[in-house]
DNA sequence: CTGAAAGCGCTTACAG
DNA sequence: CTGAAAGCGCTTACAG
């Protein structure tokens, strides 16, 4: 079927020289007079040589040490408990190869920690990084780290444009925003208000909220058939009963609300609301599948969820540092995950 | 870090054996000793030996040869499009482990064509074989002589229950018809006609329209808001025009449809009349996203496609026949796609 | 600047 | 029944 794939020795004798003077061209490891190098190049691009991954691999014995840093899973922070699935099972399809992975965590509400941890995976000194870049100048003076030491590095959950990172795989937060927006669209009556809900103690610097609000308003701007009143909302504290009085007093001053868009992942703050008051015919969606939330849209309470994949997102993080160290593979620089829209029907598949 | 691999020279020394003898008793190829037979599988046990899968593939060349045996993708089968590319990615992304695969394609139409090809397989003498089972008692016969031939054979897109398939994967046909079902009874109004088609030939021969139409029926049985009409319209012929007639007909004698459920993946032949006639207030909903699909959903005129991924399918098809011949790993005999539900909004990742 | 040799962990064919 | 040796394709250290 397919040809003998050429060897080094074969082209050690195609050239008229040893295999290892083929080795020293291969990886330009000097002392190789020019015209056997000329020549043993042009051999070398006549027969397509490649590699025996299976043969390098045996030989070097080398062994990736590859470091992740990413918030830990909390109770309130339970979307960061899926990521490390993504890396075991990434690790664990890439087990003929010698790699090894050390997971890092950080507190997701103390720069400090970050920072401090960012030293702990320098200390590691790592083949590759993935990262989840929440705090922003604390990322890009660690970035210009890994720059400095020649790591490259992948962001999951958001990315900073700035820095010189190898590749990025997350959400499309402006388009999710707007998957929100036409669902809602759909399932609502022509002119009926929409409350949009965000909660976080410094909204100005939640990224993904603010894109994902603005996503939303677009669609109703370019295509929305609903006119409804848009009112807005954000909600500091994330304690449940607090969460609760702010939605109580929205719906008080707009009785014609019939829809609910909430930005981030804590539907599972505002189901609560809607089922002890019989709100039934009110559309809320969200984000992420967790556990929580998952039970409220099962029950009826929420309508949709939005799912961004989170073990997906590592999963891939993962194999694009293993290719890109193993083969020299230049990754897609940006790879959204798609927007999954996730019912009470379909939700089962997804966790 | 990770303690050091054991090697089989490693259990030799701690047996007081040769690796010879410790190959003979890994694989099982007798002419040792009970007493040295079970020392070494002792220490075997101890070290919790695993062999190094780079230096098996290096020493033995072993190429698996597999074959696919699909439907040829047509202009009026489109769907079978996408299968091929998933199969590629698989090959690729195995590229450091010799392997080939053989694409074979059979008219869908013509059941005497996919038993020629059947034959084809055989003939091929492969190590394993992905297939989709179309044709229920010539894929019964075929699949009996892969097991006398010890072949393993794995299914997408369907399975039968009375083979012995390594593995399946592909929709949960049911749950995605109560997907649909859910779908259509969050956009429409309490008590509208609901108009259910399937365009095919031979309807009782076609599982997966049948059971889908179970599904979507199941939904407002347990749980619909939406308690109007089901309307069943069957169309044998699927040229463009005769199915345009039948489902203006339908609409003569029921005006009150406000939605249209079709069971297979050819949307494209009902959207048209939608579009012709203005009625942007119907909810068309089908399944797969053929480009001609997308197309009316990108426009507007159907509201949702259903999706099943079918590069995912072939794609984990071939992972699974690679692994379980390579690592006699078992796979989970039936592993679902999720089911997908795609709008306008998130139709561009899934294509 | 170049070649010959050893060895990564495993499998296979052969000698005893 | 068992062991010693060769070799898969590559890399590395050494001799010249």
């Amino acid at each position: 079927m397919s040809l003998k794939k050429t060897r080094i020795k074969d082209i050690a004798a195609l050239s008229g020289v040893s295999i290892g003077t083929v080795d020293r061209v291969l990886h330009k490891r000097g002392e190789v007079a020019d015209k056997t190098r000329q020549k043993v190049e042009e051999i070398l691009k006549e027969t397509k040589y490649t590699p025996n991954v299976m043969a390098q691999v045996l030989k070097s014995k080398k062994s990736f040490n590859l470091v992740s840093l990413l918030p830990e899973s909390t109770k309130d922070y339970s979307y960061w408990e899926k990521h490390p699935l993504g890396m075991a099972r990434a690790i664990e399809e890439l087990e003929p190869f010698p790699m090894t992975l050390n997971e890092i965590t950080f507190d997701i509400l103390n720069e400090k920690d970050f920072q401090k941890k960012t030293e702990s995976v320098l200390n590691l000194k790592p083949d590759g990084v993935l990262l989840a870049p929440i705090f922003k100048s604390e990322s890009i003076v660690f970035c210009s780290k890994l720059k400095k030491e020649n790591i490259p590095f992948v962001f999951v959950d958001g990315y900073i444009e700035e820095t010189s990172f190898l590749a990025y795989i997350g959400e499309d937060m402006f388009r999710s925003g707007k998957v929100a927006g036409q669902l809602i669209d759909m399932v609502t009556t022509k002119n009926s208000d929409i409350l949009v809900v965000n909660i976080a103690k410094n909204l100005q610097n939640v990224l993904h909220l603010n894109t994902r609000t603005q996503g939303f308003l677009s669609y109703f701007k370019d295509s929305g058939k609903n006119k409804g009143k848009k009112i807005y909302l954000n909600i500091p504290d994330s304690s449940p009963e607090s969460v609760k009085i702010a939605i109580g007093k929205e719906f008080q001053k707009h009785p014609g609300i019939r829809s609910i868009f909430i930005t981030g992942s804590r539907s599972y703050l505002i189901a609560p609301f809607l089922e002890e008051k019989g709100m039934n015919s009110v559309h809320l969606i969200g984000y992420d599948l967790l556990d929580m939330n998952v039970k409220y849209l099962k029950a009826g309470i929420s309508r949709f969820l939005i799912g961004q994949r989170p073990e997906e997102q590592t999963f891939k993080g993962i194999r694009k540092l293993f290719e890109y160290l193993a083969y020299n593979k230049i990754p897609e620089k940006i790879e959204y995950i798609p927007v999954d829209i996730i019912t009470s029907e379909n939700v089962d598949f997804f966790i």
